[in-house]
DNA sequence: GACCTGCTGATTTTT
DNA sequence: TCAGCAGGTC
């Protein structure tokens, strides 16, 4: 232990050997941070803390596996097992199934996922008679995922509506709660919000966990949302040894309700907090670094820290300005071939792409020079129709009262069960104040459903029934084989002309077989937690010999000798609508910083000047953020086939300032104070104030629709009204 | 009740 | 461009 403390600086050590109490750790990109963690638990357990009392908690799987690796390699296996190691979602789950009776619920919950949620808040718009049009079912939910994030319950939601629409969100969040319960089931934001209530409502099991966890940990702290906040302080208070290690500039994820207040709020809450800094990169070049400090400068929100580095300077950045998509594929391509010609191994290289779509041509790209690529996530396997037809089988073998499992496959295969029987199925539950489930055991009592369909039904609650006694007898794998089978399932897809289906499904029973396999004690609960809560990301295979090619996001927490960061364009790279909101546009801009602080040797940007979008050619312009680069750190190199010249010193504002076009007044000529304006996605709204000059030039308008934004008037595409 | 066709909206990001 | 949904037809 001593010799690797040695191998620390100043403050990593300091973070390392840091005693009791709540701990802070700002860790710049690259600065160590997974080492430190490690280090430090290790050191605890060196020190004679059991392994059991430690809770570590991370964002991903992948997170964890990780830091899980090495403090293995650190302590060997035998202790490491026995630490509390996960993402918020697992290990909440896993208290939540050992104390799911205190909450009205059986250890055999079901966990929805997105696609789930909104399946069923989609069945309840319908059951309300509310068209899409009105609220589209995945907006509900996102609604409602805010709400709960926010720990807001139905009941508050209710009183502090004021809009119609916010009326007619609460009122469908609290069908969406019964529904859930009443299915035995809990979507992603319940496994947090639960594990709360069950902390505020049995302050005997909060005692048990806050006495049993002498020592928590958070790692990626600045993506915690309000909920996990507030159950990290409930679990933490005993101790407070709390230690949480965050970056605010690699915040992406404010979207799914992380709330950066967590950590500035964090030194108001325990005041006697120590902070520390991590600040030296051992990562990335120094221009590499002087990059994206200059680009994150630009962020107004931000704590300040200082990077730096004794790295070698190394090369200027590469951006290659392409024609169109195809054509910055194809010159990505001839990069990485030069690149591997040099020596560069495949897997030390990275393209990193904002949104998942964009992958298509560079795959195509790929496959066509023979370099050996990985595609890390895009569509899950597991979100598979098929594959969600399997798991919505296998799901009510677990807990039979998962109605949206019911709805989902009661008709896959086609077995003559229509909207008519599934409408008097719901009136009869209804009726009868029972579940869906209860109401599907008695249907022979209903007799406006078909002699044949209630046979149907019949037997297939049986067979259910039959497989679900049998459920501790057979291997795993084998049960569901043959279950699969019975209810015709692979059947129904072996028929299929598209026999990707059927070999998907031969796949997803070969996971199960593997899952039985390396588990010590099997059983389908754990099965289904373990695929509803690790994603295909975190199984990527940390591959030697390919290029990987992920989205942005995907890609934070990895380093790699080479990136290319690709459609780095207006739109794009801020996202079209992100642009028009500041927060948001700082947070594309965190996403940039975040691409090319992976990179730690060489990092090529680029951008086409037209590209295909929902099946359209459209002249694309490059990203604003490529003039807050400075220019000595970037070279620019010309696709042959790319317009030279044309929109390369359009990212160079040095020579307009303050005349460019779309910062100069024609066009907003009126935009005051009071003045009337309409937003392409807010609709219209009122000018209360302006502020800042040029390119920082703001407004601040409050719309009918989504109450007071700023805006920045550059990209707000605002249309002021007579 | 099954199947077909046309329309629409998605192309943010994920536990 | 394309998948998924809704509505219409047989």
């Amino acid at each position: 232990m001593e010799e690797l403390l040695y191998t620390l600086n100043p403050a990593q050590r300091h973070a390392v050997t840091f005693g009791d109490g709540p701990l802070l750790i700002i860790a710049g990109a690259g600065s160590g941070k997974t080492r430190v963690l490690t280090y430090r638990i290790a050191y605890l357990l060196w020190r004679g803390v059991p392994p059991e009392t430690i809770l570590a908690l991370t964002f991903t799987n992948k997170a964890a596996d990780e830091m899980r690796q090495r403090i293995t390699a650190l302590v060997g296996s035998s202790r490491a097992q026995r630490l509390w190691m996960g993402t918020f979602h697992s290990v909440f789950a896993r208290i939540l199934r050992a104390e799911a009776e205190r909450l009205g619920y059986t250890p055999d919950y079901t966990i929805y996922d997105t696609e789930d949620s909104t399946g069923l808040l989609r069945f309840l718009l319908r059951q309300l008679g509310i068209g899409p049009h009105v609220l589209d079912p995945s907006a509900a939910r996102h609604a409602i995922s805010r709400l709960k994030n926010q720990l807001i319950s139905w009941q508050e939601a209710a009183a502090a509506a004021t809009t119609p629409r916010e009326r007619l969100v609460a009122q469908l969040y609290r069908e969406y709660d019964q529904q859930l319960r009443a299915n035995n089931a809990m979507d992603f934001d319940d496994l947090l919000l639960n594990t709360i209530r069950l902390f505020h409502h049995h302050p005997d099991v909060l005692a048990r966990y806050q006495e049993r966890f002498r020592y928590v940990f958070v790692d990626e702290y600045q993506d915690t949302n309000r909920a996990q906040y507030v159950a990290l302080r409930l679990l933490s208070s005993r101790f407070r040894n709390l230690c949480v290690v965050g970056d605010d500039a690699q915040s992406i994820y404010r979207w799914r309700g992380a709330d950066i207040r967590n950590i500035l709020d964090f030194e108001r809450d325990f005041p006697d907090a120590t902070l520390i800094r991590l600040e030296q990169n051992y990562r990335s070049t120094k221009r590499i670094l002087a990059l994206a400090d200059a680009l994150i400068r630009h962020n107004r929100h931000q704590i300040p820290k200082q990077l730096w580095t004794e790295n070698p300077d190394g090369e200027p950045a590469t951006l290659l300005v392409c024609a169109d998509e195809r054509d910055e594929a194809a010159q990505v391509v001839e990069y990485i071939r030069w690149e591997h010609e040099r020596g560069r191994r495949y897997g030390e290289i990275a393209v990193l792409y904002r949104t998942n779509a964009q992958s298509q041509p560079l795959e195509e790209a790929c496959r066509r020079a023979g370099i050996p690529y990985v595609l890390v996530g895009s569509l899950s396997f597991y979100q598979r129709k098929e594959i969600k037809d399997a798991l919505a089988y296998i799901r009510l073998l677990v807990n039979p009262a998962d109605s949206v499992s019911w709805l989902r496959i009661l008709n896959v295969p086609p077995r003559g069960i229509g909207a008519a029987t599934l409408e008097h199925l719901r009136t009869a539950a209804r009726q009868w104040n029972c579940s869906f489930f209860d109401a599907l055991q008695r249907c022979d009592s209903i007799p406006e459903i078909r002699r044949s369909a209630r046979e149907t039904l019949r037997q297939l609650i049986e067979l259910l029934h039959r497989f679900r006694t049998a459920l501790g007898s057979y291997p795993l794998e084998v049960l569901v084989l043959e279950y699969l089978e019975a209810v015709g399932l692979l059947g129904y897809y072996r028929g299929d002309e598209d026999e990707e289906r059927y070999q998907n499904l031969e796949r997803f029973i070969a996971t199960v077989a593997e899952y039985a396999e390396q588990s010590p004690a099997p059983t389908l609960q754990e099965y289904l937690q373990h695929v509803s809560l690790v994603s295909e990301i975190d199984q990527a295979p940390a591959t030697g010999e390919a290029v990987m090619l992920m989205t942005l996001h995907a890609a934070k927490g990895l380093e790699f000798p080479v990136v290319f960061i690709t459609g780095v364009e207006d739109g794009l790279l801020p996202i079209a609508h992100a642009a028009r909101v500041l927060e948001e546009l700082e947070e594309e801009r965190r996403l940039l910083y975040v691409g090319i602080t992976r990179a730690q040797h060489r990092l090529y940007l680029s951008y086409a000047q037209y590209r295909r979008r929902w099946g359209e050619v459209l002249p694309s312009r490059p990203s604003p953020f490529l003039s807050e680069l400075p220019a000595e750190h970037i070279r620019i190199e010309y696709s042959p086939n790319a317009v030279p010249g044309a929109g390369v010193f359009a990212h160079r504002p040095q020579a307009s300032a303050d005349t460019s076009p779309a910062v100069s007044d024609d066009g907003f000529s009126g935009m005051r104070p009071g003045a009337r304006v309409r937003h392409p996605v807010f609709g219209i709204g009122l000018v209360e104030s302006l502020s800042g000059h040029g390119q920082e030039r703001r407004v601040l308008v409050r719309f009918a629709t989504v109450g007071r934004k700023l805006l920045l008037l550059r990209y707000a595409q605002l249309q002021v009204l007579e």
